[in-house]
DNA sequence: ACCTGAACACCGTTCAAGT
DNA sequence: ACCTGAACACCGTTCAAGT
């Protein structure tokens, strides 16, 4: 009689994403994952050939949360003077609940630890859409640099390279008016 | 009669940081740094407190070389629409010959991991300095939009994340135009 | 003063054996 | 079919002992 499934690839990620946002990344060992799943390690072997692929499970997830979100906000309206910074401010907001899967989703360890392109594609393509209505040429390199910006940003916040003081909240506005106002040809007068 | 000290901070800082661009971050070992400085593990402990300092010792050699490059970019112009874009590029040069110390200055694994402020002190001067020339006001929010941009930039370079084809060049160019046009209060056409 | 071997707890991974 | 114990190579870290 074959031995019932006591673990599912998706309760893998979950128990993964919380120990990585308790513990950080580097407690989230293939031992630690197999104890919180109440299965022993070897198990995990089933579902994972090796332990990048936890990380991964954890950027997929991340990638399509995010994602939800972005695509709701591309959704919601059609001024791209709301949804740029609408989506700036929902990954500075999942990078703050989400920090260590933020940091997956961005800038891995490892290629074998990063989502896959089918994981971003959703996210990817609601970020093109945005930028494509805001833009009149071609909106690849302004998405390039709105995502550069906005992922170098939250990074470095959540990494505390922020250390000078200074309002951290107001530079991330004052970047995000400078770049929309830039990118929507709105000219709009600086504060 | 002591024994004669066969390795040096300085020389570890050089040992680890070849093993990091070689093999990554996650080959710089005690282990493997020791066996490459030709000393048994547990010597290191005499230099080093525990694993991270060993990426310290990267990341503070890294923001001494970036350091060095752009205070010399700082006082050979005093024009903030040379000086930026040269700054933006030296760090893009930086980051694709040195892409994992490039990563341990930006975004390290831990906060033991990342530079100290003493090592970050100069290449902060030097680019608050740059950029207190281009804009009136509060330099701090400018600073911080152009780095984690440049930042961003090199890390989702280096990362592979420009997936989506198009001129990797270009969207760097078209970015830092933006960018310190905007900054700069410039409003040159935009070409 | 600096280096070493030995030891400990831990981890990733493989694999034959259980049910 | 899935899970397990046992085993292997490895790593970080400590410490008493060498010179």
């Amino acid at each position: 009689m074959p031995a019932p499934q006591r673990v599912t690839t998706a309760s893998l990620a979950a128990t993964a994403r919380a120990i990585a946002e308790r513990d950080g990344i580097d407690a989230v060992t293939i031992s630690a994952v197999a104890a919180a799943a109440g299965v022993r390690a070897p198990s995990l072997y089933k579902h994972v050939g090796h332990r990048h692929d936890l990380l991964r499970l954890i950027a997929d997830d991340a990638a399509r949360e995010l994602g939800d979100d972005v695509t709701a906000l591309v959704g919601s309206s059609a001024d791209p003077a709301v949804v740029l910074p609408g989506i700036a401010r929902a990954v500075r907001a999942f990078s703050a609940r989400s920090p260590r899967a933020a940091g997956l989703l961005f800038s891995a360890p490892s290629p074998e630890a990063g989502p896959t392109p089918e994981g971003m594609a959703p996210l990817i393509a609601s970020l093109l859409e945005a930028v494509g209505r805001a833009t009149p040429g071609d909106p690849l390199p302004a998405a390039r640099t709105m995502t550069a910006w906005v992922y170098g940003f939250c990074t470095m916040e959540q990494a505390g390279a922020f250390q000078l003081g200074g309002d951290v909240d107001e530079a991330f506005e004052f970047g995000l008016t400078t770049l929309v106002d830039a990118l929507t040809g709105s000219g709009g007068a600086r504060r």
